[in-house]
DNA sequence: ATTAGCACTCTCGGTAGTCGAGTGCTAACC
DNA sequence: GGTTAGCACTCGACTACCGAGAGTGCTAAT
């Protein structure tokens, strides 16, 4: 529905008004505040129609207007502008994502601590899924007398290493064995595809090669789980204690639920792939009913794939909130990219 | 200074409840929990003398008494028996720890996880410092045309892999020729002497190769610093929001606390060698003055290394938690005991 | 459609009063 | 000398009440 210019004005004016200080404001103050040329009355008079029509609410009688879910989503969609990140800025999320542009994990651990720190608020981030993926080489490196370390190295640019035992000496002999045995079994597999079935088929193809290698294959299964299984990483959780009006209740619970992957995970799936804000109970958990999600997908290989998200009080400032997690979701897909074309053009 | 028996029984009553209940107690209360064979009025007298002393203190005239800082730490000092952990509850630790002897690293990780869970409360624990370690081998495996990973193995147990970038495509031959140049120069060479300079040095040795070799010498730098540097994991630090009394600002000031790498690392380092409970503002950190620390050192090789601890309010159960924290800190000593073992007998 | 005027509502802060828990003290007792 | 009964006293928690101030909605006039 659209509004009338005035109210639209009004009701923007409202929302930045509490964005800053998180108090209500009544007419006076707003027309003080605005410099609007009309008078208190008239202004409340669009206040209750703003009311009514669901945008804003007062907390009590005497207490100004405050905006509700629906005025803030009316402002996000409607009103208000995103200001890009300033080529300074730009300049240094780039140099803090290049820092650790080893690994796609590493990457998004960087997105989300600075998305965390530009914004204020706790961010979250997840790797690309590696359901897709392929296993593109494995190596070993011997360790110990009895432990070496199986390097797998995925498609998606994800390189796992799990070290195994066996109960015989190791020799470089026998890695070279191994190596040459496995390559040719598990080179080009989808890595969804190796669970334990797949596993006991291909032990069974070994004959008694196999015998040597129980170690080994449980090491390349677990590797190849950690290549393929989306990891999840929250950064500045804590500074949702910090926030100006914050709920102590409500803020724990908001901090829990983020530390706890699994259902992190299920949220986080569950975004949609394009730059999103999703306030107060538009958010399926209740423990996020006061709280605020602005979230966006980075590309890989030209498709959305993980999220990067700031998770907020619901009065936060959208705009700066959304040109922030842009800048770094490009960043990082540039980056994500290049990571992919190194390690996979071997 | 000993205490006469009977008030040493009242100052145990009271601590005991107050850690159970969370309120200040009265005397004919405890009467009616201890079964004291006394009236209130000798209750009251012995109550006033322990307060005297600096054992007790009332919160306000009409309260009952609570514990000092000095009331716990008679406690704890001459009081308190500690039950060991049974059997069953050590088969516990041992698995869960077993689970992940993979490496110190996530043996303390899991450590910390461990206590956190049995003690209900916010859990610490440091790696093993790798000061006194040397380089044991260095390998390498390519994972892309350009870019290969350095894997350094320390005579501690560390293993640290770290990516690398060359300009030129790398092949076998090459990592080959970095191998057997690069173990010559590192082998046996302590962690903590491979500093710029060291590296420096070596390249200036190496002539003409090290102009191949920017990548790989920067990667095994960072990747002994990452070997010698003690790493401290927590776990379980938003349960501390959960505590029944907690004081909102003040649990928000632990858990900075606890999430500062720096500041924490320091704190560690300082504890003594063997079991301790610090209470309060025996902690030299302000963040701290309500909180108690339950610290213990594991053994590596005979001697105290690094710290695992249990953190949270004065007001806790020390008996259960010290005999928690034994038990882990014996399982680990034993698993990283046994993971060097391993390692360096190559 | 806008505005001035006004009665109304509700929160906030401060004050006063009551209740109850727990104490310290005194004097008596074993 | 240690123990106990009795009692006056203190102080926080809770409730009720009141006035000031902010902000509103409504009405009637412009």
């Amino acid at each position: 529905m659209e509004l009338a210019a005035r109210k639209e004005k009004i009701l923007s004016a409202i929302i930045e008004s509490y964005i800053q200080t998180g108090e209500p404001i009544g007419s006076k103050a707003l027309i003080n505040e605005t410099g609007l040329e009309v008078s208190s009355a008239t202004v409340r008079n669009d206040m209750a129609d703003l009311t009514n029509k669901g945008y804003l609410i007062q907390p009590h009688t005497s207490a100004g207007r405050i905006p509700t879910r629906q005025g803030y989503r009316y402002y996000v969609d409607n009103i208000m502008t995103i200001m890009p990140v300033s080529q300074s800025g730009r300049d240094f999320i780039e140099a803090r994502l290049y820092e650790s542009a080893d690994s796609p994990e590493s990457i998004l651990q960087s997105a989300a601590q600075v998305v965390s720190e530009l914004t204020g608020l706790a961010a979250v981030a997840s790797t690309p899924s590696g359901e897709d993926s392929r296993i593109h080489k494995i190596s070993f490196v011997q360790t110990g007398l009895h432990t070496a370390m199986a390097v797998v190295i995925a498609s998606n640019g994800i390189i796992k290493t799990k070290l195994f035992r066996c109960e015989f000496v190791i020799t470089p002999e026998i890695l070279e064995v191994f190596d040459r045995a496995l390559n040719e079994t598990f080179a080009g597999i989808r890595l969804a595809a190796i669970n334990r079935p797949f596993i006991q088929t291909a032990a069974a193809r070994f004959g008694e090669l196999s015998l040597f290698m129980p170690g080994v294959l449980m090491a390349i299964m677990e590797a190849a789980k950690g290549a393929r299984s989306v990891g999840i990483c929250a950064r500045g959780v804590t500074k949702l204690l910090f926030m100006p009006d914050v709920n102590f209740v409500k803020a724990r619970a908001v901090i829990e639920f983020l530390n706890n992957e699994h259902d992190l995970a299920r949220l986080l799936e569950n975004l949609p792939p394009d730059t999103s804000v999703s306030i107060g109970r538009e958010n399926s958990r209740v423990e996020l009913e006061s709280s605020a999600i602005v979230s966006t997908r980075y590309d890989v290989g030209g498709n959305p794939s993980g999220v990067i998200a700031a998770v907020g009080p619901v009065r936060m400032d959208y705009g700066r909130v959304i040109s922030i997690l842009e800048c770094v979701s490009d960043c990082v897909s540039r980056l994500i990219g290049e990571l992919i074309d190194t390690n996979a053009n071997q």
